[in-house]
DNA sequence: ACTTTATTACGAAAATGTTCGTAATAAAAA
DNA sequence: TTTTTATTACGAACATTTTCGTAATAAAGT
């Protein structure tokens, strides 16, 4: 689906910005987390991003307004695949079973995964 | 629960066969790898890993067997908890929506895992 | 026009992880 | 005992990612 490389760890911290703010400049972006890097350094990772067309950018004033070119869901999906292979062989299913028996799932977001799969049963085919 | 990094992308293929095959030497596990790595390179890694105790090993005639001290579903079920960390807002609940919504799931896999929730609804205290 | 200031661009250093060549060692074979 | 061989130990080179200092640029204020 795309030639994109999957971003590496700061440059998602970077992307969650602006998935859940939009977009934004850089001193919003480093304001957002929490001044944790120092400007340059973010600047220097969008210039970064900007070259691996992670994210666009337009001029606003002097400054950059950068903005993700990747899908948030996509990419969430991309990299669970990534580490399946890593940890699971490859398999979703144990990858999910793990998840669901780390004690970090509260009962009503157990009753609404068990709705969920309910509803994936219905949509796929019975064969397969 | 420990206090021992988490392993990087090669260490864990390294665990991966230990895990699988057992104690092993050098020479085995460099052949589980496929001889994609060099010799060399997977014994500086064990050293490495021995040096953090993420293996122990002995004296088998003039080679060392190695063995994993970390436990497979312990790593497992960290690793899945950083990741959603890096990914999820650290959700368990977005995270297994994602993975179960990413259409590599069989239907009989679907089904187990509605099996496995509720069983794991009945196990908990119904008031949390 | 000049100065100040916000921003970008660039390059290099630091941090981490990976790879492997070469030398040292110790066991086995001669 | 000497030679050969398997294995380890060590250190350095390479790769990638992260960090930031400094200089260049361009807009805004005087």
């Amino acid at each position: 689906m795309s030639d994109k490389p999957t971003p590496t760890e700061s440059e998602l911290r970077i992307l969650k910005v602006l998935w859940e703010c939009g977009p934004s400049t850089v001193k919003e972006i480093q304001k957002s987390l929490d001044r944790e890097a120092g400007y340059t350094t973010v600047l220097k990772l969008l210039q970064i991003m900007y070259e691996k067309e992670l994210v666009d950018r337009e001029k606003e004033g002097r400054a950059h307004r950068y903005r993700s070119l990747l899908d948030q869901e996509e990419t969430q999906q991309k990299m669970l695949g990534e580490f399946s292979d890593q940890l699971f062989g490859g398999s979703m299913q144990q990858l999910v079973q793990r998840a669901v028996t780390s004690k970090k799932l509260k009962h009503g977001e157990l009753e609404e995964l068990e709705q969920l799969l309910k509803q994936l049963k219905q949509e796929e085919s019975p064969d397969d």
